[in-house]
DNA sequence: TTGTATTTTCAGAAATTTCTGAAATAAAAG
DNA sequence: CTTTTATTTCAGAAATTTCTGAAAATACAA
């Protein structure tokens, strides 16, 4: 398997990515190298193409394929198995994100609603009881809208945010104070749950509306 | 600072969830501790609480604060720097979602730019050049919809997140199937990017037209 | 000034993660 | 059955990340 410079470059981009967001580098090479090839690669190409142990290769592959992102085939004549990634991007996105959800969203649910549980009942713990509630109902929120892209058909998808893009750009800028965030002077709201509430609300209905 | 089992248990698992997702065990420890804390604490408070090293506490608080999430207050007659964690969650995802895009996702939008151009040129690297377009694109539109959302008040993003989610349940299930995947039957489509945008485009301008 | 409290820095230690190569296993071919 | 090819496993090596404690810097007070 031959890379061009610029191939070579985005594998490398994507493995430092990778590694940031939790994701083994070498994994998320070769969920690169993949990415970019036109046809299935088997296992030792994958070795040579970025200098790995073929131990390396086989964990990686494993990996990739338990996030649903790639999946053997095979070549006519050869025994060996050959990989191929996901090739629609918004499916692949999704996949992950659903990968996400079941392996780390959901067992943080589930510790969210006994800690909650536990705070309730505790009286030295009122705050903090309301403290991990709010942090709860955020997470239930994120679930309900993730099962709804979900179910949306990535056309679908690709439309909305389109149509999100254009119709933000009639709105009056709300958040962009964060860029250079000033001393320690008017960035009172974000810090103080009520009054960010209540500065919101009275700007909020005409915004909202748009939807 | 007095830990409740509960809160303990929460800035357990949010270190390991941070780790998870490329943030430092301790930085989210830190930070959970802050969030669940009714009033600013010192930074000594913290390195008892959670057990760290007085240093190590100091650079994770410098990190919170560079993510925008944590900021120090002063308490009358005392010198030492008290910290707080912004209490309004959305506010809180809101803004580490703009730091990382800032830190990881405006960098890989540069490399991805410079070399779908490279590949373009390149008369060898023509499969590379339509795949790095389309992971191109795919960013591009990913940051529409960030800055969409990065406009739009609190209030309205729950809203509408509730909205979606009901919204959903009137539609016919899309994606479900990735939750038990067959051996190695039917999942044809992902893997496919033509087949998955014909078969998708059918069925998708109903969903569509709901939103 | 000088002293004291607080915070930051940083070199090296400790812990964790990642990677390798050799050996074991599996699967087909002869 | 034996040989050959392909894949997986896994103990230890290597690399990376994280953490600590001591020293330096900073800031305020007397």
């Amino acid at each position: 398997m031959i890379l061009s410079a610029a191939g070579e470059r985005f594998i490398v981009h994507w493995g430092e990515m990778g590694s940031r967001w939790g994701i083994n580098r070498t994994v998320a090479q070769v969920h690169a190298l993949l990415y970019l090839s036109e046809r299935p690669l088997h296992a030792e190409e994958i070795c040579e193409t970025l200098s790995i142990a073929r131990s390396n290769v086989s964990i990686s592959l494993k990996e990739l394929q338990s996030w649903g992102v790639v999946r053997t085939t095979h070549v006519l004549g050869d025994r060996r198995d050959h990989f191929e990634c996901m090739q629609n991007i918004w499916e692949m996105f999704r996949a992950i994100a659903n990968e996400r959800k079941k392996r780390e969203v959901e067992p943080t649910l589930a510790v969210l609603r006994e800690c909650a549980q536990q705070a309730k009942k505790d009286r030295d713990s009122k705050y903090e009881a309301q403290r991990l509630q709010e942090m709860l109902g955020f997470f239930e929120l994120l679930m309900e809208w993730h099962d709804h892209l979900q179910r949306l058909p990535t056309t679908a998808l690709t439309r909305f945010a389109r149509l999100a893009g254009s119709i933000s750009k009639w709105l009056p800028p709300q958040h962009e104070n964060h860029e250079t965030p000033p001393p320690d002077s008017t960035a009172e709201l974000e810090f103080d749950s009520a009054a960010s509430e209540k500065t919101v609300k009275d700007e909020s209905d005409e915004d909202l509306s748009l939807l």
